[in-house]
DNA sequence: TGATCGTCACGG
DNA sequence: CGTGACGATCAG
């Protein structure tokens, strides 16, 4: 008997080990069948261990070998083990997390053989016999077997063709495996592109793909591109080369934008094959891509964030598409972030990755003046497209109704007279984001989260954006009695009624997760918009990205102000990255578009920068005074937070963990650690749970991994009323 | 009194 | 995470 060390998809920073009896073979990375507690569970070897911690007597014995030859390529294996360290997270998660759900749940990674029909002798007969005459769609299905057979399942002819088929013995079911064939094999003679879909670069894109294409080897490129600036056509014909060498390239696109369009674009330009790591793929078919990516089937993989955890034959280039974009960072489970991993990857890998954006992250333009990543401008419009007109309206000096200024609506006067539409955004759900008491000021609050319940009058109800609680409208104030109870501020519902109102002649369209909810509702809304029954659009976050309104020339940002003064210090960057996204979603090359900002603060810095000199600018000083304040891409931060039914237990677990890194600090000589907490998370209560936080940030990333690292060994977690998580580069603090 | 629910410890 | 044990609560 031997001993193996297995990691399991348990949210434990532990291993569990197990008996091996000497017979069976294995390795790192194989997955073996486990007994666990009362349960039968599949769990990956991590080691084989001279000897356990625990007495032979203690320890189980596995139940099953999965997999004699380890499932994770090297590659992947060592990418998830830096990953799990770098992120705090348990291996188990990490490793289980990048596995297909099928092979989690310990079917089998073997091909297995396929079903196919063929024809039977007697079916041959009838091909010529005429026997099939009176069933056309039969004889149909039957000449097409004759000249391959066809497999099971497949949708070519309908089931009950084939069932009556072999219910007159003409075919008959076969098994057989099929083998995998490189994507160059099926290629064959074929060119690699469809020509006639290559677009001519302009000099500058030229010049950009040059550049690409010069570095051998690792190099991370910030591909930084105006809208309609080309970015998708460098794409492709970096792809080309890279397919030239024999190479396998992974395309990473933001949730929202894994598109129809998108994936159109690439199937439409290659002969290769080109996988989709899709939201609603079944697990079939997800293990099926897997497989296919790692035998080296497919020639391109498009995924979401986990797709980076796919296998590959042979990997030779990264695109990461919309860098910027937020949802490339894993917010439940482990928390990585896909971008950052990806870089990380492709140093492993020696070959290049490609961030690209319109407007990048500051942490990437920071790693771009820093020289770590190469940085392509792209400043020309390759269309005809030209670039909206902005301005900011002063809401200080005229009557604001309903959130909407004098001056904005007569703007949308002059757009939709003229047959365009208008598109306004609100980032606010709901008829008003509070409910008041004129007499005493009481607010109807979340009795779970303790934040203000948004009225929606629609429906009639008070509702909680938090959690997923709601209530009926209060007729009464709960502390005084009155009946006068008042709306204030301004939700999309109310924005809505309001343009119905004052525009009864064109349509209003809003969307919204309410206005959506029911199935359908969302491809209707967009049907009124493009057939241009509505004319105004009223929509959340939701609305400004992957959708395209060609006759919208006026967009509207209805409330800027509270992200100028937000408690995250993300905020004005996503502002600004909104405005650019938006602007250049106004109007097209024949109509002239326009944006309109409405704040209090027509003067602000950055409003001022970002309007008048574009995103750049905005840039720069937003990472000068992220600078100054210390704050990342300056430092590193890593978020501690605790969540527990007794605030107490929260508090003093968090305040315990700061005094260890206050310790640290003392013991280690590291006066730069910064340690803020424990404090009350932005949201304090929700759900019943109160929360608290604890921010460590390092101008050092090594440094404050390292104090994680040292963390992770002396702290145990004992106490289970507390639930204790860590996000590492936390994308917002709440 | 049994059914149901929330909390907690445990897993090799 | 999934499980089972345990105690509190509740309807009848």
């Amino acid at each position: 008997m031997k001993f193996i060390r297995v990691a399991l998809a348990v949210p434990l920073m532990r291993f569990f080990d197990y008996l091996l009896p000497d017979e069976l073979s294995v390795e790192v990375g194989s997955r073996v069948w486990v007994p666990f507690g009362r349960q039968k569970r599949v769990a990956i070897a991590v080691d084989f261990p001279v000897r356990s911690e625990l007495p032979v007597n203690q320890l189980k014995q596995i139940t099953a070998v999965l997999d004699e030859k380890t499932i994770f390529n090297a590659p992947t294996w060592t990418l998830l083990n830096w990953a799990a360290g770098y992120y705090q997270a348990p291996l188990g998660d990490a490793l289980f997390s990048a596995l297909p759900v099928k092979l989690r749940n310990g079917e089998s990674a073997v091909k297995k053989s396929k079903t196919f029909w063929k024809l039977t002798a007697l079916g041959e007969q009838a091909l010529t016999d005429g026997s099939l005459n009176r069933a056309k769609k039969q004889a149909e299905a039957a000449k097409a077997l004759s000249l391959a057979p066809l497999e099971k399942g497949n949708n070519a002819f309908a089931a009950g063709i084939w069932s009556a088929l072999k219910e007159k013995a003409l075919i008959t079911e076969f098994e057989q495996t099929v083998e995998s064939v490189s994507w160059q094999k099926t290629l064959g003679e074929l060119p690699l592109t469809k020509a006639k879909n290559r677009l001519t670069l302009n000099k500058q894109q030229a010049l950009a793909l040059s550049r690409l294409l010069f570095q051998q080897g690792f190099r991370a490129f910030l591909l930084d591109g105006v809208t309609g600036s080309g970015k998708t056509e460098i794409y492709l014909q970096f792809i080309e080369e890279t397919l030239k060498k024999g190479r396998q390239v992974l395309v990473l696109v933001p949730e929202i934008g894994l598109t129809p369009q998108t994936v159109n674009r690439f199937q439409a330009r290659f002969n290769v094959e080109i996988d989709v790591l899709h939201s609603n793929l079944n697990d079939s078919q997800r293990l099926q891509v897997w497989q296919r990516a790692r035998s080296g089937q497919s020639a391109v993989i498009i995924g979401t964030r986990s797709a980076l955890f796919t296998q590959f034959h042979d990997l030779g280039a990264i695109i990461l598409d919309e860098e910027h974009d937020a949802s490339f960072k894993q917010q439940d489970g482990w928390r990585y972030h896909a971008r950052d991993l990806a870089v990380v990857y492709a140093k492993q890998l020696n070959i290049p990755v490609i961030l690209g954006s319109a407007t990048p992250s500051l942490e990437s333009l920071h790693n771009a003046n820093q020289g770590k990543y190469t940085h392509i401008i792209l400043s020309q419009r390759a269309g005809r497209a030209t670039a909206a007109h902005s301005r900011l309206i002063d809401l200080k000096k005229q009557s604001v109704v309903n959130g909407l200024s004098g001056e904005l609506l007569r703007k949308m006067d002059e757009h939709l007279q003229k047959g365009n539409q208008v598109l306004l955004f609100l980032n606010r759900r709901g008829f008003a984001p509070v409910l008041l008491c004129h007499e005493c000021g009481w607010i109807a609050t979340c009795s779970h989260c303790d934040k203000p319940l948004t009225y929606h009058q629609q429906q009639r109800v008070m509702r909680c954006h938090h959690c997923a609680s709601q209530r009926p409208i209060p007729m009464q104030c709960a502390d005084c009695g009155s009946t006068h109870l008042v709306t204030t501020g301004l939700g999309t519902e109310q924005l809505e009624k309001a343009l119905k109102a004052r525009f009864p002649q064109y349509g209003v369209t809003r969307i919204d997760r309410d206005s959506t909810a029911r199935k359908g509702k969302l491809e209707n809304h967009l049907n009124n918009i493009k057939q241009g029954k509505s004319r105004i659009l009223i929509g959340t976050q939701m609305l400004a990205k992957g959708h395209h309104f060609p006759d919208v020339t006026l967009v509207a940002l209805i409330n800027v102000d509270s992200s100028l003064f937000s408690m995250d210090f993300r905020a004005e960057e996503r502002l600004a990255q909104l405005y650019v996204q938006v602007a250049g979603r106004a109007g097209r090359a024949e109509k002239q578009g326009e944006v309109l900002l409405q704040t209090h603060y027509p003067e602000h810095p950055l409003l001022q920068r970002l309007l008048h000199e574009g995103y750049a600018a905005f840039a720069r000083d937003a990472l000068q005074m992220r600078h100054a304040m210390g704050l990342p891409p300056f430092s590193s931060q890593a978020l501690f937070k605790a969540q527990s039914r007794q605030s107490e237990a929260a508090e003093q677990l968090l305040t315990r963990i700061a005094d260890y890194f206050q310790q640290w600090k003392q013991v280690k000589n590291q006066p730069h650690l910064q340690i803020l907490g424990a404090m009350p998370a932005p949201f304090a209560k929700k759900a019943d749970q109160f929360r608290w936080q604890l921010l460590l940030q390092h101008p050092s990333r090594i440094e404050l991994q390292r104090a994680l690292a040292d963390f992770h060994r002396d702290w145990e977690h004992k106490s289970s009323q507390v639930r204790l998580n860590l996000d590492v580069d936390p994308q917002d603090l709440s």
